[in-house]
RNA sequence: UCCUCGCUAGCUCAACGGCAGAGCGGGCGGCUGUUAACCGCUAGGUUCGAGGUUCAAAUCCUCGGCGAGGAGCCA
């Protein structure tokens, strides 16, 4: 048997016997010719049999061969413009075939479109789609990138634990679950206290895993349970963490380009608008992002849209906001020094101006919106005891926190990004529900 | 939680008060360059559920269920 090959890199074996292992996307046949699609986990390619090169009971099976039946293919990979795939252009030309199992005759996706809950009720199945795969695969390579841009610049992945005690941030609702004797426990909605914790021990550190948000949330940009990677860096006002948004941004999408190009024009990805991501990103205060949500809530006609984009100053903005202000750049742009009563207890105030503090959101362009929420923290200790009392928090569970503020506090800041809504993103896709194999929704735990 | 929309064949949809239909997918047959091929034949229905109006309901009304889009909520 000639060598396995990965179909994604099939171009180097041009003229070469090649073997490849996979499953049948697709069938058309037309007489004395078979054309099989073929995807190997790597790519889909096209591979062809012609009546005369095989024996007659394989070819007849071939041509009734089941959509998913699984095979092992050899044959002479040859250029042809016409031959479909990805990443395409090329074709074998079949010269054995090994039916490993013929797949059952009610495969139920199709090809052709489908409605999103029956895509999501065969989501087992959808993810063998191209488009879904592209996606799936572009993800993972946005998780590659991001370690790898930490290695590079001395971070140190320092994981935060997902069972949590009572009211840690006070803000959202979160999914809880008996813990023994000790009462409840609830799933993490954020490791960025422990990582506070943790820069004090290793300077610059990130935590990567799942959050778990059980809030209603019914929208285009919400999961119940989503990815987050959380980064801390101890001596590190705003302006520095800005700076390092846009490398490490800058980063993923330079990477995705580099690694999943042919997976970005599957799915219809308009590269050169990826290409443009380089810093530096714009940076707007809350004020001036206020200012020109008004202007365009003046200008507005449409009574529907205007009423969407009514605003005024002290508001946290919200999607059709975030929309607005985006679509007028083609690069992430930042929002920073919101007002302190829309954000959390543990940012710091804005120098003389303790309406406003010390936090920064980057937008993503094409009407994404919010990707990563991040701000400088507070570091006295007196001042973050009156927020933990202002916001109604109990103390006795800050204890180990304001510890932190005590035992060489440092000017400090963080981030979270929000892993499926920057892969929807790069990828261009409505909904993040598609940038994550298996997601949960309010209405949806099954597969 | 609110607003709007939807639910008919495996899938995507049509029929909108008068015989339950099409395309795709499946099966059988044909075709040596298909790209969601094409051509012929064929199987496939508790029209989401319950109740009501009517000579007659997929269609109109009431209630319920499920889902979607948007808003709100949401480091």
């Amino acid at each position: 048997m000639p060598p396995i090959i990965r179909v994604e890199e099939i171009a180097k074996y041009s003229g070469q016997e090649v073997t490849v292992q996979g499953w049948v996307y697709s069938r058309t046949d037309k007489g004395k010719l078979v054309f099989l699609v073929v995807r190997d986990g790597s790519g889909f390619v096209q591979c062809v049999a012609f009546k005369g090169d095989l024996p007659e009971a394989l070819f007849d099976q071939l041509t009734r061969l089941p959509q998913e039946s699984s095979v092992i293919i050899s044959g002479a990979v040859r250029e042809d413009k016409r031959a479909p795939g990805i990443p395409g252009g090329y074709e074998i030309g079949v010269k054995e075939i090994k039916i490993v199992q013929t797949a059952a005759e009610d495969y139920p996706m199709a090809l052709k479109e489908h409605g999103v809950d029956f895509a999501l009720d065969n989501r087992h199945l959808w993810i063998r789609m191209p488009s879904q795969w592209a996606i799936l695969r572009i993800r993972g390579t946005v998780i590659s990138a991001i370690r790898e841009w930490f290695e590079l610049n001395g971070f140190i992945n320092m994981d935060t634990p997902i069972l949590t005690p009572a009211a840690v941030e006070g803000t959202s609702t979160l999914f809880e679950t008996e813990y023994f004797d000790e009462g409840k426990a609830y799933l993490s909605q954020s490791g960025q206290l422990y990582n506070e914790a943790n820069i004090m021990a290793f300077g610059k550190v990130y935590c990567f895993g799942p959050t778990f948000r059980a809030e209603k949330s019914k929208t285009r940009r919400h999961l119940t349970e989503f990815w987050m990677v959380e980064p801390e860096i101890a001596f590190c006002d705003l302006d520095g963490l800005m700076e390092i948004e846009e490398q490490f941004v800058t980063h993923i999408v330079k990477r995705v380009l580099r690694d999943r190009g042919p997976e970005l024009k599957s799915l219809g990805r308009d590269l050169a608008k990826l290409d443009k991501i380089e810093p530096p990103f714009p940076r707007i205060s809350y004020d001036e992002a206020a200012k020109v949500i008004q202007e365009l809530y003046e200008k507005e006609t449409d009574p529907d849209k205007k009423e969407l984009l009514k605003f005024e100053w002290g508001m946290d903005f919200g999607a059709p906001h975030e929309a607005a202000l985006t679509n007028r750049y083609e690069k992430p742009v930042f929002v920073y020094g919101y007002p302190t009563q829309v954000k959390a207890f543990y940012m710091e105030p804005w120098p003389d101006r303790p309406e406003v503090c010390k936090s920064v959101d980057l937008l993503a362009p094409e009407g994404c919106g919010e990707i990563i929420g991040g701000s400088e923290r507070m570091s006295n200790p007196e001042l973050l005891l009156q927020r933990i009392h202002e916001h109604g928090l109990p103390e006795a569970a800050y204890k180990w926190y304001l510890d932190l503020r005590r035992y060489g506090s440092v000017p400090h800041s963080g981030f979270g990004m929000g892993l499926e809504r920057t892969v929807a993103w790069i990828c261009g896709i409505e909904h993040i529900r598609e940038a994550i194999a298996f997601p949960r929704m309010i209405k949806r735990v099954y597969p």
